[in-house]
RNA sequence: UGGCCUAUGGUGUAAUUGGUAACACACCGGUUUUUGGUACCGACAUUCAAGGUUCGAGUCCUUGUAGGCCAACCA
């Protein structure tokens, strides 16, 4: 209804145009293809946020493509956890489609360029191939395998997908020009003989086809009209519609629409690396407990520290889409959960670093049960009890035994709001030998409770203070997490290496006091621990253990001092 | 001694396509507050450089400068 005109970023653009020009709106197609060689992390989901947000606003089929053609590297764990992600995400896809349904396809046009005189077999090292290929700067040279005759070719190409040959003996290459000043069009591979059992096909195949010849006909085939890929696929574009052009003579009548591709800058978060590789050297050196460890930035990870669905779209959108090279704030990350679960999330009480709270006149063996609001953010959250009775946990930090006026919290001789209870006054404190305070001794004003409406209760008081009943708490654990890296950029260094900046304090494990409504928290269920921070139940958490893992803290002007 | 791409506050993204440079985050300050949270208000700060075209340039032209990508039988 509103018309606020929101403008279109330049992959928008370009489909606007395309459609002005033209192009029916029902050939809209797109697909997210990653590889099943690892799990999905924050960068992908900009790619995914792209073609499938693409989907939602042009009311168009997303494919998911698995482009599994290197067996080598693939596996089936990895697919079932990329489906998984996606759907998390709440995204779902129009076909699960694996580059691997079309090797027939492939092998078959394959066949019709070596006929055509546009591909042959080579039977080089690959050494001798990378020394024949030349450099950015100086000309590739001919391979003497270059000017084969069509019938050797087919020959040769058949007895490779037969198994006449061993692993290297044999490449297909496409014929297309070894002094062009792009590097991927001297001749690129088309094929390898590799004797390795593919997590769908088997042993069906011992020749793979590579990724610049699977990928733009897999899109071929998918009819995908807008094929989005991050920015270092641009010198593929040369090649991506090379193939093309030449198949599309094979197979027009079939796949009437040759698809384009389109480049946007991938997604860099500060604090933290992006790389499949450098992440799973993590998993494997054990500097974290795996894939979905609370502190990866995957999507399994971030799933497990507490985030939600909606924030990382949010977060993803808020970023936006263009071509130049970024590194996003982490700052922006957490606001985008903070802003959602402000408003989502139940306030509890938990005490992370107790000391022991004895309110003198409050009668021993006496409890009381308090009302507390859920959630003022959402009216719908409703109400709980919380127990209070003489003997209390305050976080340690709460109380000095004096300090300045802008200390709002308890210290000696002054007076403080317990959250949902009442006023109380700090008389002395108890000490250990060492000097450590073991014990506060208050009094209460029994006027103040909370929500009694009296005039005493409506005092003001600076400071408010978040408390458990020691009587009535449970411990749980809590696992803090700090960031990975404890540099912005950690493998962006050309001198050093991004494990060198690996944060040796990245998780605390806590044991810690929560309230008892606590009790019944389910897995995956996310809270505010009021005044320190999102928690949610972690995956560890069982009958006996409840394990709570720090999502974000709460924006704290007091602590920046 | 190559080819391609990109340059807008600290970070990211816009600018009706040549017409007042805006939005979000971060930072700083204030108001409200039973969370030092939230909400609200305010401040700071920007077109890579130099020329040129034009009444008018972030946008067009020229020349530079800086950064990124490209030499895997990986994707």
């Amino acid at each position: 209804m509103s018309e606020e005109k929101k403008s279109l970023n330049f992959l928008e653009q370009i489909i606007e145009e395309d459609l002005g020009n033209g192009m029916s709106k029902e050939n809209l197609r797109f697909r997210f293809p990653p590889e099943p060689n690892g799990y999905l992390h924050i960068g992908h989901t900009k790619a995914i946020g792209i073609s499938f947000g693409l989907g939602e606003t042009y009311n168009a089929p997303v494919n998911l493509r698995f482009d599994d053609t290197n067996p080598a590297k693939e596996e089936q764990e990895y697919v079932d956890a990329i489906k998984k992600d996606i759907s998390w995400l709440g995204y779902s896809w129009a076909n699960e489609c694996y580059s691997s349904d079309y090797f027939q396809q492939l092998f078959d046009w394959a066949i019709l360029l070596i006929k055509d005189g546009k591909a042959y077999v080579d039977s080089q090292s690959s050494e001798e191939m990378r020394a024949q290929k030349g450099t950015p700067t100086s000309v590739g040279t001919k391979s003497p395998f270059r000017t084969r005759s069509v019938e050797e070719n087919l020959e040769l190409f058949q007895g490779m997908k037969d198994g006449k040959f061993k692993e290297g003996e044999h490449t297909l290459r496409a014929k297309i020009d070894m002094e062009n000043p792009n590097m991927l069009l001297r001749d690129p591979l088309m094929y390898r003989i590799m004797y390795k059992t593919h997590h769908r096909t088997g042993d069906a195949w011992c020749i793979y086809p590579m990724y610049d010849w699977t990928h733009g006909e897999s899109d071929y085939i998918e009819q995908i009209s807008h094929s989005l890929c991050s920015l270092e696929f641009k010198p593929h574009r040369e090649l991506y519609n090379w193939f093309r052009d030449n198949v599309v003579a094979y197979g027009s009548l079939e796949y009437p629409n040759p698809p384009k591709q389109r480049e946007f800058s991938r997604l860099n978060l500060s604090y933290t690396i992006m790389s499949k590789r450098k992440l799973l050297t993590l998993v494997e050196n054990g500097n974290v407990a795996g894939w979905d460890d609370p502190r990866m930035p995957t999507i399994s990870g971030l799933r497990r520290r507490g985030y939600t669905p909606a924030s990382i779209k949010n977060f993803i959108e808020t970023v936006g889409v263009s071509k130049r090279e970024n590194v996003i704030d982490v700052a922006l990350l957490e606001f985008k959960i903070r802003e959602d679960l402000n408003k989502t999330a139940n306030r509890v009480m938990a005490v992370l670093n107790p000391i022991k709270v004895v309110i003198t006149n409050y009668p021993e063996g006496q409890e009381e049960f308090l009302t507390a609001e859920n959630n003022q953010e959402d009216e719908s959250a409703g109400f709980r009890e919380v127990p209070f009775s003489r003997e209390i946990y305050i976080e340690r930090e709460d109380f000095r035994e004096e300090a300045n006026k802008k200390f709002f919290r308890l210290k000696l001789g002054k007076e403080v709001r317990l959250k949902n209870a009442y006023f109380i006054t700090a008389n002395s404190c108890t000490k250990d030998t060492d000097g450590n305070v073991t014990e506060i001794q208050c009094t209460y004003d029994p006027l103040t409770k909370s929500g009694s409406g009296t005039e005493e209760s409506m005092r003001k008081v600076k400071g408010t203070l978040h408390w458990v009943s020691i009587k009535h708490a449970i411990k749980a654990e809590v696992r803090a997490y700090d960031r990975l890296f404890l540099d912005e950029s950690p493998d962006a260094h050309k001198d050093k290496d991004y494990m060198e900046f690996i944060n040796p304090d990245s998780l605390e494990v806590i044991a810690a006091f929560v309230e008892p409504s606590l009790q019944t928290a389910k897995i995956g269920e996310r809270f505010q621990f009021q005044r320190l921070g999102y928690f949610n139940v972690d995956d560890d958490t069982t009958a006996d253990n409840l394990v709570f893992n720090k999502t974000v803290g709460l924006r704290d002007s007091w602590a920046k001092k």
